[in-house]
DNA sequence: ATATGCACCTGTGTGC
DNA sequence: TGCACACAGGTGCATA
């Protein structure tokens, strides 16, 4: 679910409150492909503590005081949650955190496509490696240098491309497009120089705005209180098929692009 | 090198 | 009510 926006805004409220605790308890209640070894994971966390918490694309970074990182990828559907008492295992509660002060975090997942890893320092850089720019940390110039291969692919598969540029997915693709004009089946090698430069600066724009927001909740997705984001409703394409453009009016169409549902205004978009 | 297809899972909404 | 199918904020691997 999460992309930048999303991922971003759950980083900022696990660094503000595990920042500095060591880990006392780690509950696997459920192991599965995402925990390669339940126990040895527990036992390698247990009194180490989290210098900090990053975030690269759409990957969280905790970094511990052993020089490891505990990675974890949200995916479609994965959550964290802080609780106040004592967790009781929901359906798909799969470990349950405890630190140092008491705070308790517990890590959901329903599709169970989300993982934690712990990466020692090498393997922590060789992921990091293979990410694009950080949008907003990169100026727009610079972003619209990183459309330009593969040419002849859409240029919305080269938005969604974590190593062309690194936390954009489905829906703000479709919304920096439609922002930028530009029609998501347009092969890349057909968008001129102004075009790539007002899509880095829509791609841009829109994840700024929607951070502002907390992100977007349009399925699943929740911060670690369990609020929603607020930029559902600022969506102009993502989501509102046959609905009219905010922009001119013409109905929002929906086709399937590299199987992914793909929202534009054939009026505003060319 | 690129495109596509599918696989990983569970839940929900739709239409018959 | 049941059933079948499409679809959902993501990625990685195996084929053509």
């Amino acid at each position: 679910m999460p992309e930048l926006p999303e991922v971003e805004t759950v980083r900022r409220q696990l660094h503000a409150r595990l920042a500095g605790r060591v880990f006392r308890d780690v509950s696997v209640w459920k192991t599965g492909r995402e925990f390669p070894a339940g126990v040895a994971f527990a036992d390698a966390l247990c009194g180490r503590r989290i210098l900090s918490v990053d975030r690269r694309a759409k990957l969280l970074l905790w970094r511990l005081d052993d020089g490891r990182s505990l990675s974890a990828h949200l995916k479609m559907t994965g959550r964290f949650t802080f609780t106040e008492a004592d967790p009781a295992e929901g359906r798909h509660d799969r470990i349950a955190f405890a630190f140092d002060d008491g705070t308790r975090l517990v890590w959901a997942d329903i599709r169970k496509f989300g993982f934690l890893r712990l990466l020692d320092a090498a393997e922590t850089d060789a992921v990091l490696a293979a990410y694009g720019p950080e949008p907003l940390e990169t100026d727009a110039a610079a972003l619209a240098e990183r459309f330009a291969s593969p040419a002849k692919r859409a240029i919305k598969a080269a938005l969604l491309d974590q190593s062309v540029l690194a936390g954009v997915g489905n829906i703000y693709a479709d919304e920096a497009l439609h922002r930028a004009g530009i029609r998501p089946t347009r092969a890349v090698r057909r968008l001129s120089a102004t075009e790539r430069l007002r899509l880095a600066e829509a791609v841009r724009a829109i994840l700024a705005e929607s951070l502002a927001q907390r992100g977007t909740s349009a399925n699943d997705y929740v911060d670690t209180d369990g609020e929603r984001g607020g930029f559902l409703g600022l969506l102009r394409v993502y989501g509102r098929e046959g609905e009219p453009c905010r922009s001119c009016g013409g109905l929002i169409k929906r086709i399937v692009l590299g199987r992914r549902g793909t929202h534009f205004c054939p009026v505003c978009q060319r």
